[in-house]
DNA sequence: TTTTTATTTAATTAAATAGTTGAATATTAG
DNA sequence: CTAATATTCAACTATTTAATTAAATAAAAA
């Protein structure tokens, strides 16, 4: 079978378990953003914010671009691809063993008549 | 903005965030198992796994048919499919800022002839 | 009814997480 | 050069996680 997996699935998918890191990455989606940009919406500590950001860089979720003394994040679209392919790829599954499942019935069904 | 939270992403995630659970979920893909069945290709106890089980029903991922003294778990499509939504979501957000982008940059250089 | 099988619960442990505060580092502005 | 701004680092704490082993339940088989 293809391998799915992905050196940073866990990363990926840990780094999304969290609202804060995903309300951080809803912000970086509307535009790149520094890292104090970053805390305004959260009664959080400068500190906190940074560590939910290198657990996002840490996955690969985001790119920073040092620019002076503000850190530029963006988002890195391949790595949240990499995700939705895995999870896309046990949907599609799912469903086809479902349209089988079906199938299946079906065939049984007219057999019956 | 529409709200693409749901109430059980953090442990959708978090349950997809491991590597041993998301093996789990590949074998349920592929046909419903029991427990134990489950347990076979890990090295680990029962009482893991049965904790592993337990994060992916807390994330409804999974859902649980108890047939005697077996359970039989099967993969719950519908929450596979709220994981994908979210991430698609931003992917496709981010495809189009991008598109933004690049239309922006060639208007630029058209205005620069 | 006793034994075996399937699964969970409880108690424990080591490591990781999410947050704090205070100090440190780097860069820019006055 | 000094002060202000942007960000990180270090030390600490409480909570959660992933695993273990041993005991408990519950159902099926002998």
């Amino acid at each position: 079978m293809v391998n799915y997996e992905g050196k940073y699935l866990d990363e990926i998918f840990h780094a999304l378990a969290n609202s804060t890191r995903r309300e951080m990455v809803n912000m970086m989606a509307l535009e790149d953003r520094s890292v104090s940009e970053l805390a305004v919406p959260f009664d959080m500590s400068l500190a906190a914010i940074s560590k939910h950001l290198k657990v996002l860089e840490r996955a690969n979720l985001v790119e920073r671009i040092v620019n002076g003394r503000t850190h530029i994040c963006r988002l890195n679209k391949e790595t949240l691809a990499q995700a939705t392919e895995w999870l896309d790829f046990y949907r599609k599954f799912w469903s086809n063993r479902f349209d089988l499942l079906e199938n299946e019935l079906l065939k049984a069904k007219k057999e019956e008549q």
